[in-house]
DNA sequence: GTCTATAGTCGGATAGAC
DNA sequence: GTCTATCCGACTATAGAC
């Protein structure tokens, strides 16, 4: 984000409380947070940091979520921030999924198009989730390549869905000639809108503003 | 946000740190933030808070920022969350000054729609802050009736802006006969997303999606 | 109005028993 | 794998001198 004032950019600050590496232990993570537990901590912490967000949420109040004691979540991850990590792509993956399943059977231009929006309404609350997690990251001023990829690889794919299927529409003769890579950002770039109007306004209704856009996008594109 | 486990919602917690009112002080505020102090602090703040966030942004760094001693923030303002009510207002009249300004001499419909496009070309920098703070604010789960107000204050006077520029360029002719308010909600709705978007990813050109929603949203209203 | 100094509290992370 | 207990640092807010 652009800055306008001229004070220098803050350096990550150290995290409040004890200092990560203190003590003696060799640093690694014990379990890889795929078993029961670490998939039971993952979805809490998902839930906590959606409902208010990362620096509010506290090991603590992972650990009351879980039942689990706070000790319990350094046993599965390295420390707060590797647990943020994997949460974020933890959703990246499940929102993938979705989508795959989705667009995995070959249709027309015009059901792949609808049926992405489709999606963006069936699974509205987690790609709010999604979208939630990424405006917290990016406020966080502390680059984690792992994050910027998965985040990054959502927004790659959403627009490669698009683009193709304009394109290929086009091609077909079904749709008018238009920009396909500037048509795809310009749904991808409303859809967030939705997302992050929602999250400001609660009385927003954000499956009527994804169905204007369906409309919209159609008496655009279709002959 | 919808809550989609079965937790309960986190009530506020007590801010960090020493609580307020612990000590024998009346808890009045001393002098009004219209100072040249207070206004420093204000500036100083709104541009922290818009950097990082609320949660990471600290008394002390504040404090740096301004070249004044921390107690003299407490001097200007009740507590943190007080001087961020303060900032979100004065961030809410600052565009507000922009944007009458811009729709105060009569203008065509299509001048008004695409002035206030223009108007968030040029003040780029101070609606994304504002949405910013709309967007931290949403996730802090403590209504303050004041906050609530100056945000949906921003958005209505929007909405009724464009809203009554397509409903006039309507019964001039100039324009098609489309659905105003829904027309309002959607152009609203992309702009929240340019602005949402350019926060998590860096690379996104704001200006030009702005230019491309002109092209769309005209090519819709002009007959 | 401005500063120094510090109280009171909380949170992240660890050690080590079991 | 799980828990108890606790350390250490950071933070908000205050008291009170000047």
């Amino acid at each position: 984000m652009a800055r306008t004032v001229g004070q220098s950019a803050a350096p990550p600050r150290p995290a409040r409380g004890r200092p990560a590496g203190t003590g003696a232990a060799a640093k690694k993570r014990v379990a890889a947070p795929n078993g029961e537990t670490g998939t039971k901590i993952l979805d809490a912490a998902l839930n906590l940091f959606v409902q208010s967000n990362y620096w509010s949420v506290t090991i603590k109040d992972i650990g009351r979520a879980t039942g689990l004691n706070t000790a319990m979540i350094y046993y599965y991850f390295q420390d707060k921030e590797d647990l943020f990590r994997a949460t974020v792509e933890r959703a990246v993956k499940h929102a993938f999924v979705e989508f795959e399943t989705r667009t995995n059977n070959t249709q027309s231009a015009e059901e792949v198009i609808s049926g992405w929006l489709d999606t963006h309404i069936e699974q509205l609350d987690l790609i709010r989730k999604f979208v939630k997690i990424s405006l917290d990251y990016a406020s966080s001023n502390n680059r984690i390549i792992r994050i910027d990829k998965a985040i990054s690889a959502f927004y790659d794919h959403e627009r490669t869905i698009l683009t193709a299927a304009i394109k290929s529409g086009i091609a077909q003769g079904y749709f008018r000639l238009v920009d396909a890579e500037q048509m795809a950002r310009f749904i991808s770039t409303f859809l967030d809108g939705v997302m992050a109007r929602s999250m400001v306004l609660p009385k927003f209704d954000a499956i009527e503003a994804i169905n204007e856009l369906r409309g919209y996008i159609l008496g655009q594109l279709l002959i």
